[in-house]
DNA sequence: CGGGAACTTGAGTATGGTCAATACAAGTGG
DNA sequence: CCACTTGTATTGACCATACTCAAGTTCCCG
């Protein structure tokens, strides 16, 4: 949204040394490979509510993301917006099948990705098939969380919705950096409302409510879980 | 639901000759592939209201839609359901990283399925990047509806789900049998309640609004658009 | 400090849900 | 062939959850 403040890093940087070697794509090649992947991807900078890519841009490259958060959404022609998913370090950006985005990406705070030429990097893909089967199962994996949230938004209540979500994000961040009671929430209110299909009130008020109720403490950029159990028990499942 | 109808067919088919050989996994497979590919799958009836897999079942097979339309859902504890999707022929089932089923599947009318014992299948496909590519393609295509999917559960009026519903499941029929303004809805409406993320009775009452208004007519198993431009507005892109 | 964005809180309302009655269609058996 | 059952769909009256609109608060950043 704001003015780019994107930077491209001209000198490689060294994909044995990267923080998401072990979780990505890359996490199904091995160091030779690595070594001509290298060459593939460039290191590029995204500052605080800048778009990386918008929802019916023809594909030119993939992202893989290194660090930060990014919200994925979709807009209605009205401006109604879903957002599809958060992004986190390790997740894979950009495949279609229609080479077009079929969502838009957006930095929350500071990001960096590992951006891939869409034509090297499908000839690179050509041949090791081994790549191919990790983008399938991350895209298989992806498609279940996609399920999940369907049956959070067709049929739980706002309560559910919000519950579901704490410590649906706590999950995945214990994944990357481990357990922890306190949960630190990047995104803003109205991210939250429009991720859950709320309006940003109504996630307001049942944040306030879990607070009242002793589950949660509101902290600043987060929430700290105070009784896990109970709001498991409000998640219901 | 029903006693269970299952027949299994000891006899080989063609996949030469198959329903779905242009348009399913199998498309990527030249003849040669094809006749050994043959002797992997087996030809399965299943009758009306007969459950296919469960969720959280072990994975033992894919499947492979041949005849007939599955709803694919996934139940809350206490009951509730969304349908996170309808299979028609050609679409291929039972994809997933955690070795268990991420949801289940009902047979909605008389189905036939093309079932691959898991481990055969998955042998089959090693040293065959074609077959993968083309699996990876589909999970790609239906991780797209899936994202299309939320923004109308979390964004959309009960008006515009139902109006989205109609224009997108005959587009789905269009590509498998031709262009027809009359729409054959197999599944009840409650299957479309559960799909949309409403009750039936909303269903029913946004049908018979329609209906007044001249958008559409309600015919048995079915409804027919009148006036397609005017149910294209209510569904609002 | 002052201005602005993000968030919270309140009051009133509308959309879609709940509960209940009725209609309709298809199949079963006398 | 008709009474009866069963399951599905429609319609109505009422209600609750979450939305809208509006004001007020907090926090950050210049």
């Amino acid at each position: 949204m704001k003015a780019s403040m994107t930077m491209i890093e001209p000198n490689g940087h060294f994909c044995s040394d990267c923080a998401v070697r072990g979780i990505a794509v890359c996490a199904s090649l091995d160091p030779a490979e690595l070594k001509e992947f290298e060459h593939l991807g460039r290191r590029v900078h995204f500052g605080a509510g800048e778009t990386v890519f918008s929802e019916e841009d023809i594909t030119t490259s993939f992202y893989n993301l290194l660090e930060g958060v990014m919200r994925l959404y979709k807009l209605l022609p009205d401006g109604r917006r879903q957002i599809v998913g958060f992004a986190l370090p390790g997740d894979f950006l950009g495949m279609n099948t229609s080479g077009r985005h079929n969502f838009s990406a957006d930095a929350i705070g500071a990001v960096t990705v590992c951006q891939f030429a869409k034509a090297p990097f499908g000839r690179f893909m050509e041949g090791r098939p081994h790549l191919l089967k990790r983008i399938n199962e991350l895209a298989i994996r992806e498609l279940s969380q996609a399920r999940d949230h369907m049956v959070l938004l067709g049929r739980r209540s706002a309560d559910e919705k919000v519950a579901t979500f704490l410590l649906g994000w706590r999950e995945r961040l214990v994944s990357l950096k481990g357990s922890s009671n306190t949960v630190p929430l990047p995104m803003s209110r109205q991210d939250i409302a429009d991720y859950l299909g709320l309006t940003i009130e109504t996630v307001s008020r049942t944040f306030t409510k879990l607070e009242r109720h002793g589950a949660i403490e509101i902290i600043h950029g987060g929430i700290s879980l105070r009784d896990p159990a109970r709001v498991e028990a409000l998640a219901a499942a």
